[in-house]
RNA sequence: GGCCAGUUGGUGAAGUGGCUUAACACACCGCCCUUUCACGGCGGCAUUCACGGGUCCGAAUCCCGUACUGGUCA
């Protein structure tokens, strides 16, 4: 009998996930992880769980359990709260200091649950890992979820072809709603628990409140690039990222106003007035830290810049530092630090992170 | 100092006697959406119109006074 170590992070899908394992015949042990430590990791402000009677992740431990137990399958729990922080956590806030936009999930993934993940499980003797990702795997290739609303590929673009080996997504071939009445039909703790959002291990927060933590306020002039005047104060650059609208506190325009630039010499927050405002819009842009999981090197293809965000055909051109070069139409709110990741049709081939965002060729003056 | 204009929510502002239980936009807040940050959707948000008095059945809207603010003349 093959051996599956399954991520249980206490939610619907891993639960779910565990019980297609069963099903199919698989030995199935469970592995929680822990990866972040409030008190240790000075997780103060902005936190609302801290009066809580039981902390969130200690209740998803016991979700966890319950769903286990009721499975009858075993359940590990281990730690990385370091790992997290040396690998996932300095990154995003080295990021956060140069103005860019990362996301840290992708270096959860990366880093934490496809690594050290992984290196645990086959100590405990697995032969496949799982996960309750929406996405698939066919013949060693990434594709998209069934589920294409709850389609996470985007979030997996960073993991190699090693790395996605001996990989099992049970859930991938399922819509959410039938994971969440597969669940009920079992009676499970986790059937109608809220889908977890924010930053993974971390959970909801308020972003600025949190960041306090670790980055210092650094209050500059908040500028309209289209007119040059001061419209307000920022109270640092790293709070903000280009597409925003909410969180300026400057009212009174005819239109909505958005983050469209910032200058870290200035300490200048870009903004300008209209959702369509030409300023949001480049047509393309280069990524580094390029990841592939197949041998195919497209021409074109399309791309995804940000979660969520709709498809975009792109042309790409490969620059001989291994940076890629690419090139599109006009898209909206195109982000340094975010994942620009590549999909043919289903197939989720891999992507890289925006380092420069251009238009007519040349490098936007205000995005960093 | 004289004359004139203005003072409406967090901001910009509609509204000049009953249809205003004060429009709209932006901001803000809440909810929804969402394993990043965001975007987006929906909803809430001035018992009150600088202050005091008066006219009228009825005033943010008319009159008088006070306080500010801008313009202008000397």
């Amino acid at each position: 009998m093959k051996k599956v170590v399954i991520g249980m992070s206490g939610g619907v899908d891993s639960s779910v996930a565990a019980i297609l394992l069963k099903q199919q015949g698989y030995e199935v042990i469970g592995l929680f992880m822990r990866n972040w430590d409030t008190s240790i990791n000075g997780d103060i402000l902005g936190n609302p769980n801290l009066n809580n009677e039981i902390c969130p992740q200690e209740q998803d431990y016991n979700d966890a359990l319950a769903v286990c137990n009721k499975l009858n399958i075993p359940l590990h729990r281990i730690d990385f709260v370091k790992e997290y922080w040396d690998n996932v956590f300095e990154y995003f806030l080295e990021e956060l200091k140069k103005g860019r936009t990362p996301n840290p999930d992708i270096m959860c993934n990366k880093y934490i649950k496809f690594d050290y993940f992984i290196k645990e499980a086959k100590r405990l003797g697995a032969d496949y890992i799982a996960t309750g990702h929406y996405a698939r795997i066919q013949n060693g290739q990434l594709l998209r979820a069934k589920d294409k609303n709850k389609d996470q590929t985007y979030f997996l673009s960073q993991l190699s072809q090693k790395q996605l080996e001996n990989v099992l997504f049970p859930i991938g071939e399922l819509e959410k709603p039938e994971v969440r009445k597969i669940a009920e039909e079992y009676q499970l703790i986790t059937a109608k628990k809220k889908d977890s959002t924010g930053i993974c291990f971390i959970g909801e927060r308020n972003f600025k409140n949190f960041l306090k933590n670790y980055l210092p306020n650094q209050p500059g002039n908040i500028i309209n690039i289209e007119t040059n005047e001061i419209v307000g104060k920022h109270i640092g650059l790293m709070y903000y990222t280009i597409g925003q609208r909410r969180g300026l506190d400057i009212g009174g325009t005819e239109d909505r106003m958005f983050v469209v630039g910032k200058n870290l010499e200035k300490n200048i927050l870009y903004i300008a007035l209209g959702e369509d405002n030409k300023y949001l819009y480049s047509d393309s842009c280069i990524i580094d830290n390029i990841n592939f999981n197949t041998e195919e090197r497209p021409k074109n293809c399309t791309a995804k810049f940000r979660y969520r965000a709709p498809d975009y055909p792109v042309d790409l051109e490969y620059l001989e530092n291994g940076e890629i070069l690419v090139k599109y139409n006009n898209v909206k709110s195109v982000t340094p630090g975010q994942a620009c990741v590549l999909y043919i049709g289903e197939k989720c081939i891999g992507g890289g992170i925006i380092k420069t965002v251009c238009k007519n060729q040349e490098k936007l003056w205000y995005i960093l």
